[in-house]
DNA sequence: TGTACATCAGTGAACGCGCGTTCACTGATGTAC
DNA sequence: TGTACATCAGTGAACGCGCGTTCACTGATGTAC
């Protein structure tokens, strides 16, 4: 049994449970049938179960930005692909969003993945500074501003899905416009 | 023993642990040197409890906000009240500011007293603009950005405590400048 | 005032459960001669 | 080609633990007569 198949189980039971302490590592061996102590093999314990997909996740949400921005022709257009994919990650995954985020693992050892993926959002939110498409202002303050607005929409989204929370498009061009000054006057 | 008492131990005990399915009932009626069994003549089961304490943390995080609104002079004050004051009741109790949003049980059973926050937040945003200290616009669109942006701010830096997350008065006032509009021309 | 009884907050033993982790093991595959 | 041995992924039994909930109970307090 390869550990791969190992970490595709928890991911998906994972995004089920959408708390990292409710996965059991019995559970998860259990659902590739295989026997308990065989996790071991792969995994130093349970916590290094959680880790390793928590990492997966990342690396897939950052893979999904980068596509998604790369496929903008203007560098507003980039920016705006990147905080719709991250959105269209969560909205696919809610179980796996809130483990990522709210789970006691990843306040201890944060996903390099995830680092990344807040740095090429600045990256992207200063490529639309430079081209005039946004007033010229401290990236990392107005990067920090849309971080929150994001994190807490789809916080929001995630947690309380039965509300009625309006199209997830036009708050992210909200957003854009308001926070980041896409299409104001220069 | 008083119900009462279960309670304030429950309460203490959610703030460190920062997850509902973390508090036992067991743990509870130790705390309070209790037999476990006692509890049930209060609560018919353990999920009553927690939901007893995130009813709590509501009604009290509301009075936090009432009062600080009140205190206001001009509505762009008021309004800049309540959000400070629910920041800063969020960093008083991290845990228990989890326990709140991030819950299963709070999607479940929505708290009365969190949805009567919504509310009058909406109403401190209204007046701003009623006075013209904001622009004329949905008020219900605004504060519900607003709130994303508070909840993801405070989301933030309840969940990674060890970065460097600048001022919170300075971002609140950045989400009122930007996202609300106040002090923009009229 | 004294006695019988009802009420009811609180108890402790017991249930069955799933958990993480350890340990000595098995049995197939590969290698050395 | 045949034999002895090493390797090592995977196993199953066992450990001790804390949990939520049930059940029949106790013992103090209050009430009726």
């Amino acid at each position: 049994v390869l550990r791969a198949e190992i970490v595709v189980a928890a991911f998906r039971m994972l995004d089920e449970l959408a708390d990292d302490e409710a996965l059991s590592l019995r559970a998860v061996a259990r659902e590739v049938s295989i026997a308990a102590t065989s996790v071991y093999l792969h995994f130093p314990d349970r916590d290094a179960l959680v880790q390793a997909v928590i990492e997966r996740c990342s690396e897939d949400m950052l893979d999904h930005a980068d596509r998604a921005g790369e496929n903008g022709k203007t560098p507003p257009d980039q920016l705006r692909g990147r905080v719709t994919a991250m959105a269209e990650w969560a909205h696919k995954h809610p179980g796996l969003y809130k483990v990522m985020h709210e789970s006691k693992l990843n306040r201890e050892h944060p996903s390099p993945a995830k680092i990344e993926l807040g740095n090429r959002l600045q990256a992207a939110v200063e490529r639309c500074m430079d081209s005039g498409d946004a007033p010229r202002d401290d990236p990392e303050t107005v990067t920090l501003d849309l971080r929150a607005a994001v994190q807490g929409m789809l916080s929001m989204r995630v947690n309380e899905p039965g509300a009625s929370w309006g199209s997830v498009a036009q708050q992210v061009e909200r957003f854009l416009v308001k926070i980041v000054g896409i299409g104001s006057a220069r």
